[in-house]
DNA sequence: GGTTCTCTTGAAGACCGTTCAAGAAGTGAG
DNA sequence: CTCACTTCTTGAACGGTCTTCAAGAGAACC
């Protein structure tokens, strides 16, 4: 049992503070975000965020995870259509953060919380994709080396923003190399 | 007619300001490696660094010319081996700066020098790898995705550097997958 | 009423990239 | 030699960052 309760839950104004970061993270990117400008979105001082978050890599992992379970709670509506819609919806839902994937990258070696999310977020997407492809037929050994095909062009694709003719092409260009067997030569 | 020189060679100063920067950022990382430390390690002043570049950016760029400069030298000497052996070269050379490809993704949107450097080194290595897939016989309307699809494999594979044989299994399918023409279905 | 825990805050610390104004050092002209 | 001019170097400061510290406010329990 709480000894003290402030009239506002303590969950509500976390989210709150992470409201404000997610939006300033995505619009303005993560490094140019400061705390004192979260924190004036929120409606609080730098050290409430403080006292909700160890430090603001902290923040972004919160965020992230945010975000993530967003993403996955859309992803059942869609589990079914094939392989090459499937990529381009995931497209759309990380291009929302294109920023972030690079941010990620860039705290991971720093913070221990950045990197072990990244790592959990690459498991969860690895084992997606090569369901996919199994199902697809795509012999078992050549799996690992696919899904981080896979991974890599979409990462690839965020981070570098052609139009959508040209996502459309690497996209299909890649679902059809990787899921139709070569000719034995 | 310079009215003025000092016993030490311009260049050669600057060269020496470039070496200790270029270190540091390989090993520490971009954003670790401050300004200080950079001078520090010359055996110079901070100000002094502003003396021959613009700003930490600036000297970002003349790093990673250095560097670029360096890799193609060495690319003539293996330009005539098959595609898959160019790529893992590629590769070797280009993970001696891991952090620094993020770094430049980083970078990119907030400095128009580094935006400019990376426009250029992606339609360099674009013209080199659409040279490549044209002599293993791709079709010409595929050039585009494909060269995007090698760059991004590569970028990928430097970003989350795994083993060796990681590297090669996703190297060889994906030189595999790319130069053999699919079974008609 | 006093104690305790939760939450909030103002102020300061350590560091960052960058700029300013001043000085040192070499060169050429009078 | 002296003076002006350019090149290079530097100490000190500015505004910004994330983060921490110590103190205070507010609700709940004894």
């Amino acid at each position: 049992m709480p000894r003290n309760r402030r009239p506002q839950d303590r969950e509500e104004k976390r989210e709150e503070i992470l409201a404000a970061a997610q939006r300033l993270f995505i619009d303005d990117g993560y490094e140019s975000a400061s705390m004192g400008q979260i924190a004036k979105s929120a409606g609080v001082t730098v050290n409430t965020i403080y006292w909700y978050f160890r430090d603001k890599d902290d923040l972004l992992v919160a965020v992230l995870d945010r975000l993530l379970a967003e993403a996955l709670a859309q992803y059942t509506t869609i589990a079914d259509r094939p392989l090459g819609d499937r990529l381009l919806w995931a497209l759309d839902q990380l291009e929302r953060l294109h920023g972030l994937v690079n941010t990620v990258h860039t705290r991971a070696p720093a913070s221990p919380a950045v990197h072990a999310w990244h790592t959990g977020f690459h498991q969860l997407a690895d084992t997606l994709v090569a369901d996919d492809l199994r199902k697809a037929g795509a012999a078992e050994a050549d799996l690992p080396a696919m899904t981080a095909i896979g991974t890599f062009v979409i990462e690839g694709l965020l981070t570098h923003r052609p139009d959508d003719a040209g996502k459309r092409a690497v996209i299909d260009l890649l679902v059809h190399r990787l899921t139709t067997a070569p000719t034995r030569t």
